[in-house]
RNA sequence: GUCCCCAUCGUCUAGCCUGGUCUAGGACAAGAGCUUUUCAAGCUCUCGACACCGGUUCAAAUCCGGUUGGGGACACCA
């Protein structure tokens, strides 16, 4: 039975590589049937905050990663004690006394080389000499990590260890210990990192880093997966676009990248408007309502929710994030659009008092207020006036909309409804 | 400094293990154009890479060595 961890600790919010950790231990259980666990390691007394832990618990579920079992390290002094006491009266540790005459506990490290056969890089060799010896238990008792981590990962039985590559130099360190205490050695797989675009580790210069600024700055969780998903893996078949559940079956851990990669947010941007085309326009709509309650544009009590989930379907081929949305569409919302400076100025500064008012007047002898109408009205009114359609679209859309870009003319008519229609086109028209 | 890892378009990658099918494929970005309804959507096209040197071989992106470059680790942090 396949058993693999992750093992965040709490001293900040699940990050950009975390989520990626994640995501491949999550995988790997996934295509072995195996069990998915994880582990607080919130050993750090000092840096170790219950909020941080809620927010990764929080993270991970949104990314759709859910755990088997859960443990935290801060319930586990007593055993680490315990295992430490054995090296203790083994002879493979001994007791130093700091200057306050505080005890810590140190592993003896034997001198030999040591190979790691790494399930994405193969083999590697170290040679102990260039290892101190190691403490395992700190003088204020708790344990460090390199101990508490393979105490852990033995007693839970963990087969397989998925994660970052800058713990490659954790390896020697940690299978000595296995040795030591004479536990089974897991298998070990080390991820490449993920680097920002200016060289170096993915920073909060470079960008936001944690998981939880990409689900507020309106991504989906399931772009973000597969994009971290891309980042050092391919399904084959130059196939991009590809969801984890289906990424379970193709997962093959040989086939992760060696090498470290770029976070690229021009391309999430994409993946994630792949993910809002394809989106369920209802499920889409729950996610925005708070967006549009936050900005009082619907009171979130009491509204048309068949009504916003067309308008959310118009537009969600076209839009980056939902965050996009409210901006977008808020000509929908808003008893007074806001109107671009610039729009006004390309389509609206010459009078069109007779068309809006010969369009309105179309509008509002229309039998029945449906899109094909309107279009066949418009249509017919600009055959009439012998001028090209788009002469009068683009003005028509400022008008209704202020803004230059949008959804086709004729849906946002249906959709704006008449009154309204009639009530904008009204202000461009010059009384006599 | 020491140890370790890595090296295909600007970015993510396919190909590498099992050398010839690679004048290196796809995607993002960028640029150009089309779409007689806009574009941040769609379609078409263009630009663009095997880091370098040497070796093995009839043949190397693919195997080997070195150089250079990038990254990581060297805590009583995790």
């Amino acid at each position: 039975m396949v058993r693999v961890r992750f093992a965040p600790s709490p001293t900040g919010f699940l990050h950009i590589g975390g989520g990626r950790t994640a995501l491949f231990n999550w995988l790997y259980a996934q295509s072995k049937q195996g069990k998915f666990i994880l582990r607080i390691e919130d050993t750090d007394k000092l840096r170790s905050k219950q909020e941080y832990v809620d927010e990764i618990l929080f993270s991970l579920k949104w990314l759709g990663f859910n755990w088997d079992e859960v443990y935290y390290q801060s319930q586990r002094f007593e055993l680490y004690r315990e295992y430490a006491d054995k090296l203790l009266q083994q002879g493979k540790a001994y007791i130093e006394k700091n200057p306050e005459g505080k005890e810590a506990v140190i592993f003896k490290v034997p001198q030999q080389k040591i190979k790691v056969n790494d399930l994405i890089r193969g083999s590697i060799e170290f040679d102990s000499s260039i290892l101190k010896d190691q403490v395992l238990i700190k003088s204020d008792g708790t344990a460090t990590y390199n101990f508490a981590c393979v105490v852990d990962d033995a007693t839970m039985n963990i087969t397989h260890i998925i994660r970052g590559d800058d713990h490659i130099s954790n390896t020697p360190k940690q299978i000595l210990l296995y040795d030591a205490l004479g536990f089974k050695l897991p298998e070990f797989a080390h991820l490449p990192l993920i680097m920002g675009m200016e060289g170096g580790r993915l920073s909060k210069r470079t960008g936001a880093t944690a998981i939880s600024d990409y689900r507020k700055m309106g991504y989906l969780a399931g772009a973000l997966v597969n994009y971290l998903l891309l980042l050092s893996w391919s399904p084959g078949d130059n196939r991009e676009v590809i969801d984890a559940k289906e990424a379970i079956k193709l997962f093959d851990i040989k086939n992760v990248n060696k090498t470290s990669a770029t976070f690229d947010l021009k391309k999430l941007d994409w993946m994630n408007n792949q993910y809002l085309k394809k989106e369920d326009p209802l499920k889409l709509t729950e996610e925005i309502i708070p967006l549009l309650a936050e900005k009082k544009y619907i009171d979130k009590d009491n509204f048309d929710k068949d009504y916003l989930v067309s308008i959310v379907h118009l537009f969600q081929g076209r839009l980056t994030t939902i965050n996009d949305f409210p901006d977008w569409a808020d000509f929908f919302f808003l008893p007074e659009i806001k109107m671009d400076p610039l729009a006004k100025e390309k389509h609206l500064a010459k009078d069109l008092s007779k068309e809006f008012a010969l369009f309105t007047e179309k509008l509002e002898g229309l039998e029945k207020f449906d899109l094909v109408s309107i279009e066949e009205a418009f249509r017919g009114m600009v055959k009439d006036l012998g001028i090209e359609a788009k002469v009068l679209i683009h003005p028509v859309r400022v008008a209704l909309t202020g803004k230059t870009i949008g959804p086709g003319l004729f849906e946002v008519i249906y959709y704006l409804g008449p009154e309204r229609v009639k009530e904008r086109l009204g202000l461009w028209i010059k009384k006599e």
